[in-house]
DNA sequence: ACCTGAACACCGTTCAAGT
DNA sequence: ACCTGAACACCGTTCAAGT
């Protein structure tokens, strides 16, 4: 065919079917040809439009990335004080980007590197702590054990992670966990009740920290 | 050569080798034929060992787990409200253990699976948990959110995800990350800051929960 | 500029053969 | 039982060739 009048591909339309694959099939699944026979070109074609497989995915990356909402960061001036609804509503919007891609959870994970939505939430948190009144080392700290927490909890269901035949938690080994088989019937529940338990308590400790806070000028 | 009269191999050579080629050089490293390479073997003779290279994966991070201490979880009786000071202990050697190892960590957040090792830290805590008058689903949120913020903070560094050099961070683009390029030159205590920061904030939080609780007989 | 087939240096895994 | 070389079906990536 060679060259056709029309481009067959566009970056976007990689990235898309990309983590479709991912999300069907898992991290591994995805190969330069899978993914090429997927969309009904030869292998070497990607290459036109992304210079390696790591860039194709740092693009898969950021679109995840891109659906977290970041809104509640540019909330009206004079409400210094809400911090913590904040940082309630974005840890869930990014929480749920992620769990929709479960898969991509790993890569995301290693940092924003060069990836310009990354970029933007991280600036975006930043930004509104130290407006809040966070000294500018906490609120470091803050966007980072947030982070933690949150692809922590959208790495990997920890319901399922628990396999579910009863016969593998032999009672002379793990004497507790006689009822774990049953996690990953509530893979759901588990799961979203952890990360809300969470949360709110990491929220209700940040409170604590931020009022034995010496008394700043503004 | 065939047959040594003495096994050339065995399953801890192999994971140990497997570990220290997955610390230095990386996830990706890690290739059946290369690991073999490293042995002095040819590639197929793992698979005397090893059913499959995931079987492998699954020895040494299991070999990891088995290095996060649980003692403070059987304590002497009668210490029923400890429970903070158990789980503080244990976070910490927790996330020592995976810190150690950070290449390896996205494997090991898939969820204890059917290593022993994982088994038994999940037994332990939530054991620990529940026999501290902790409730038997609220045990199992604390043991998943503990787990949550753990090995996101052991997934990768805060600080090294962000590239050290300045002209990334435009002012226009991101207003408040201009001294993000610093950050690699901290990585060490800003992660350790962050870590005990959301350690300290989620155990304050528990806490308050803990109070809150009904009154339980025993 | 954007696609192709051929080619290179790799993979994980199977299997028959050797002792 | 434990190792070997040969083989199979895959990889990511480069490159010359086509329009």
């Amino acid at each position: 065919m060679a060259r056709p009048r029309t481009p067959l591909l566009s970056r976007e339309r990689i990235v898309t079917a990309a983590l479709r694959l991912i999300d069907d099939e898992g991290l591994d699944a995805l190969s330069t040809r899978r993914l090429a026979t997927e969309l009904s070109v030869s292998g070497p074609s990607l290459y036109n439009h992304f210079a390696t497989k790591d860039d194709l995915l740092d693009a898969v990356v950021d679109s995840v990335i891109g659906e977290v909402d970041l809104s509640m960061f540019s909330a009206p001036p004079g409400s210094t004080a809400r911090w913590p609804e904040a940082l309630r509503a974005w840890a869930r919007s990014y929480r749920a980007a992620l769990a929709a891609h479960p898969n991509i959870v790993p890569v995301l994970a290693q940092g924003p590197g060069r990836r310009p939505n990354a970029l933007r939430l991280a600036d975006a948190v930043f930004g509104h702590l130290v407006e809040s009144g966070w000294p500018r080392g906490q609120a470091t700290r803050i966007g980072a054990l947030m982070r933690y927490f949150v692809t922590g909890s959208a790495l990997a269901s920890f319901a399922a992670g628990f396999p579910a035949d009863a016969e593998v938690y032999d009672a002379a080994d793990y004497p507790h966990l006689g009822e774990a088989h049953r996690l990953a019937g509530h893979r759901g529940t588990v799961d979203e009740g952890a990360f809300e338990t969470g949360l709110e308590a990491l929220l209700d400790g940040l409170a604590l920290r931020f009022e034995r806070l010496p008394a700043r000028s503004s």
